[in-house]
DNA sequence: GCAAATTAATGATTTATTCAAG
DNA sequence: CTTGAATAAATCATTAATTTGC
């Protein structure tokens, strides 16, 4: 099989992959120590490689020095904390029927939202995801209690902007159509603490591989 | 209620957001048929018009040389098709205990990937996602079969490299502890879509619209 | 041998659940 | 108790295998 051949050429070539923090894995290869290879590698090992919630949960925003030690991929921090700026807005799109945001979407709304506090997309994707899921709970749950006229709740929705949403087709809520919408990448666990400074933090490029390039 | 108020800006300044792709709603504002909102949102309506294979979709490895014309924001898109080193450079990882990596592993794995053909990182954790979703259900079918003896299958996985993944503690496969792992962010649909590149194209900024300095 | 037609795999998204911070 | 965060299950969609008729 082929397969261990190539297997070895990552390995020799990322050594860092090699569970630095997990030894079981030996590797294939000699080791390598080779400093700094190809990506730039990002020397941090494996220490977040499945262990990444062993250390201190609050530090939070205390301010990032993190590089030196490594504090654990990221000090789990303070989760989003939404202002009532930024949930009038969220819940407005809401209504305005925004269900599943794309990427873009997303990012702007970030960007919007991001005046009025600190913010990630992140948490713009899970507060649609969320509102969407327990708006239907709720409704689900009333429906059982009236066990008819399933409609009623609607008013609020349906009264000033129902919009286009679902009006024109047989889809309710948001129907799969919708698929392929989205695409995310993912980013170095380090900088998604920054707050909101100014210019700079909106550039954001998206593979941070440089250890601290920022 | 000053919602609205904020609202109103958020509209007047990202036009965009107004439902880049699913034209299912009609926006807030005036509609702005500002051609770029559509963005990606790729049309690709007819593309897959029931005759999937008309165009190109060979190029892989070839050679293309597509990225002159850049097609309409990229074509409907090309789903990640691994090469076998990309893949068995996963099931060695997968066999290795690692089950959901974090942004930082996925990180990692997509750069050296990458050296065997184009691949994002979130092909890597969809790759894990799906992969340790169906080796469950394949499980699942197996143990139906045999009702029985539940630990047969896992010979290979503790055999020589469990790691530390999950040796340590008391989680077993994937333990609900790893939570809070990842972080990832929105990136913007237009390039998602080249094939491999290699220089700084990684570089590239999400917010082509800030209207102003926030 | 070859393409169109079908089917099997599997990549990509969405939805449902669960966990836990506040 | 509310709700942000994260994962697992279900689902959709596209690509590669394969089968089939010529």
């Amino acid at each position: 099989m082929k397969v261990h051949q190539f297997a070895r050429g990552f390995w020799e070539q990322e050594p860092t992959l090699t569970l630095g923090g997990c030894k079981r894995f030996r590797p294939l290869a000699p080791k390598l120590p080779n400093s700094d290879n190809v990506v730039s590698a990002t020397p941090f090992d494996l220490k977040s490689f499945i262990r990444p919630e062993s250390g201190p949960r609050k530090l939070g925003f205390s301010d990032d020095k993190r590089e030196s030690t490594q504090v654990e991929t990221q000090p789990g921090g303070t989760r989003w904390n939404p202002t009532q700026e930024q949930i009038g807005i969220l819940e407005m799109l809401y209504r305005g029927g925004m269900r599943t945001p794309n990427a873009q979407q997303i990012e702007q709304i970030t960007a919007q939202l991001g005046k009025y506090g600190k913010i990630e997309g992140k948490n713009v994707f899970y507060w649609f995801q969320n509102h969407k899921a327990r708006e239907r709970q709720k409704q689900k749950r009333n429906s059982l209690g009236l066990s008819h006229c399933p409609r009623t709740p609607a008013s609020t929705i349906s009264s000033s902007i129902t919009m286009e949403t679902r009006g024109s087709e047989e889809e309710r809520e948001d129907s799969p159509c919708k698929r392929k919408c989205r695409t995310w990448t993912f980013e170095c666990l380090e900088e998604d603490k920054r707050y909101n400074k100014e210019e700079g933090d909106r550039t954001l490029e998206l593979f941070p591989l440089h250890p601290e390039g920022r």
